[in-house]
DNA sequence: GTCTATAAATCGATAGAC
DNA sequence: GTCTATCGATTTATAGAC
């Protein structure tokens, strides 16, 4: 089989993984269930990866590069306040998936924290290169404190997350999101 | 056996339940390791749980008991800001667990609500309680908006231990303590 | 390269001796 | 009531046919 088709079956596998990672957890995901997800044979997972973490790892990569490209999308518009702004708006327009399941980085963090493998450093360091583009939108708009408003917008949308999914209330992320717009218009 | 020492036993159980389940996540965690943390047989845990499921759920209610004696000395306080403060200061001293396994109420709440079982609303209930304790207090400050500031404090707060968490780094609850401390006081 | 069959390990749960 | 031994189901991982 080609290269091409190979690299097209492996991505088949780290997508359907970035997707019933985040909607069954880590530990309830059995190799059988993302093979199904991916259309592909289940003893045949193991040609791709060596093992559950790699394929695991493969995910977490490729949820990186889907957060890359909305922020990537982010960076067009002109002004820092807008573009965090922004950022809390599709935070927003994700509310259902998020009752039913959470934040897929932040449930995913929670989780393989648990696990005694290394993948929760392959996490952390998503987190840190989203949490660092938010403090450079708060350093863009003057702040000296960037850093420190960036974890607190960060912490604000991952504790409503949580919350979000633990009480099932779509309606909640909403609310909690007109009001961190409003706390970044204070900011301005 | 009496009924005492046969009450000690269960206890103890759901006692090192909420400690290990804490530490190495719901699924992770074996009956083994709690019967070895109680210091308890194995196979004597069947005597008094009759699934793993139902030992996890007397581990959520000896955690909601925990919460509950931590409400109640906070009580005691006269002024409701003074009870909020006292309860951040609480989690912030909590740090360096936090950093090691997150907030247990948070990390269970989130790793539950992907297992089939129903347990995901026994630590909705704990949640919403704390949550409407939180209320009250604002409530108490005479804020007409006391349920949407308690959300936040508590999202603040939940999301802060995730980020303490993945970062490993306690010092980021402390800083995050002292900013909700004068959000706070700029409320009253 | 692809897939089936199965080994190997783990863990929840039970039977039954004491 | 307490504990040991073990069953049965599940799941990761591998061997080997095609």
């Amino acid at each position: 089989m080609t290269d091409s088709k190979r690299a097209g079956k492996r991505e088949r596998l780290a997508g359907a993984a970035v997707r019933v990672l985040h909607e069954q957890g880590v530990e309830k995901t059995t190799l059988a269930d993302i093979a199904r997800a991916a259309d592909v044979p289940v003893g045949n997972v193991y040609y791709y990866f060596k093992t559950k973490d790699q394929l695991v790892e493969a995910a977490i990569d490729a949820h990186a590069r889907e957060l890359e490209s909305l922020v990537a999308t982010l960076e067009r518009l002109p002004a820092p306040q807008e573009r965090l702004k922004a950022l809390l708006r599709g935070w927003v327009e994700q509310r259902d998936l998020t009752a039913r399941h959470g934040c897929p980085t932040g449930s995913l963090a929670s989780e393989l924290d648990k696990r005694g493998d290394g993948l929760d450093r392959a996490v952390a360091g998503v987190m840190a290169r989203l949490l660092d583009w938010v403090a450079g939108q708060f350093a863009a708009m003057g702040r000296d404190d960037a850093r420190e408003l960036a974890v607190a917008l960060l912490a604000a949308y991952q504790g409503a997350a949580l919350l979000t999914n633990t009480f099932r209330d779509p309606a909640l992320m909403e609310t909690e999101g007109r009001r961190l717009e409003r706390w970044i218009d204070t900011l301005a």
